[in-house]
DNA sequence: GTCTATAAAGTGATAGAC
DNA sequence: GTCTATCACTTTATAGAC
């Protein structure tokens, strides 16, 4: 259903992402990229019903994605198992095909966040994770400890400059920093608690 | 010399603030700022002289207390103590006045680090702060660490919901958080090292 | 499925009056 | 120090030919 056409809604779409994420959502025209790929921006139109459903189309294989994870959390005992796994399965996820793009994507444009209701969805699921991350320990230490873990997988995307590292090292890498994180919750913090 | 007339070209400051974090820099315009403050677009070209000037007014604080921050922190031995105490001074910058209102601007606006000249220069200097931070540690996993550490303290600010803490509980947090990854930095890792 | 042409509105920025 | 008026340009989006 998605090579109909020869793959331009494809070809829009993987333009579309390199240049929110490059020059950010507002700053890039449909112009720019109809010109990148030769075409007119009425051609856009024909795919896409206008500039944000372009969004739309990138984030639902995502969201999918997540909601399968964030089910499947449910079902698992809270624990440190638990949380290991579901960010062994949640790195899985990022480094696989065009997600980690999506996401990098989502990390330029925080405000699209806000005024997308794609923004609004991978963010909710985002807040949904965290908490599954942290079930059990509903103090403030735990939320931090479970969205710093989450940003690790993020984060090595980037934050790690290494000649030649790959992708493989890099979640490994991402996961051994963070089992430090979710170990820690759970564990009664070291000073008075604030919650 | 800030005072001179009223305190318009404050009041701009603040409101471009926080339209900007609102909704994204290249989202506002100049009318929306200009609508708020009930004067002119005019106006505001007596006070700055384009759009991205008001960015760069906004940064120069900033830019100055972290390039003191750094440069003391070249004059401290490499090792923990050293770690701990750049990030406490840190936290104790971002907790202050109009400072933590600016690295969230830049927090929901990333891609303005890369197209704005002050972008450009808050993002060096974190990129120093983090190598500051990792000192005697070049393994990736001291560079992810590193960057963690930081992130917690910016992300204190909104990855923790507790009903009523107080800025000081927050950066206590943060630190008590990030200590754990300061910690680990200069340690070897557990399995094979990457460079 | 892609084109030309254009509408309708908004943008950053400037000149010059008061 | 703020205003009115305007410039030159870009933006998203649509109508209709091919």
């Amino acid at each position: 259903m998605r090579e109909s056409t020869g793959g331009t809604r494809e070809r829009i779409q993987a333009v579309a992402l390199e240049l929110f994420t490059e020059q950010g959502y507002e700053a890039t025209s449909l112009r720019e990229i109809a010109e990148r790929l030769n075409v007119t921006k009425a051609a856009l139109y024909y795919h896409f019903k206008s500039k944000d459903e372009i969004v739309t189309s990138l984030v639902e294989d995502r969201l999918d994605r997540m909601d399968a994870l964030i089910a499947w959390a449910r079902t698992q005992p809270a624990g440190l198992d638990t949380r290991r796994a579901v960010l062994a399965r949640y790195a899985d996820t990022m480094f696989t095909g065009a997600q980690p793009s999506v996401m990098r994507f989502f990390e330029q444009n925080q405000t699209v966040l806000k005024s997308l209701a794609a923004g609004r969805d991978i963010r909710d699921r985002m807040l949904q994770l965290a908490a599954v991350l942290a079930q059990g320990d509903d103090s403030p230490a735990a939320q931090l400890r479970a969205a710093l873990a989450l940003f690790a997988v993020h984060s090595s995307w980037f934050a790690v400059r290494a000649p030649g590292i790959t992708d493989a090292e890099r979640r490994r890498l991402a996961l051994e920093v963070a089992d430090e994180l979710l170990a820690a919750i759970g564990r009664a913090p070291a000073g008075d608690a604030t919650a």
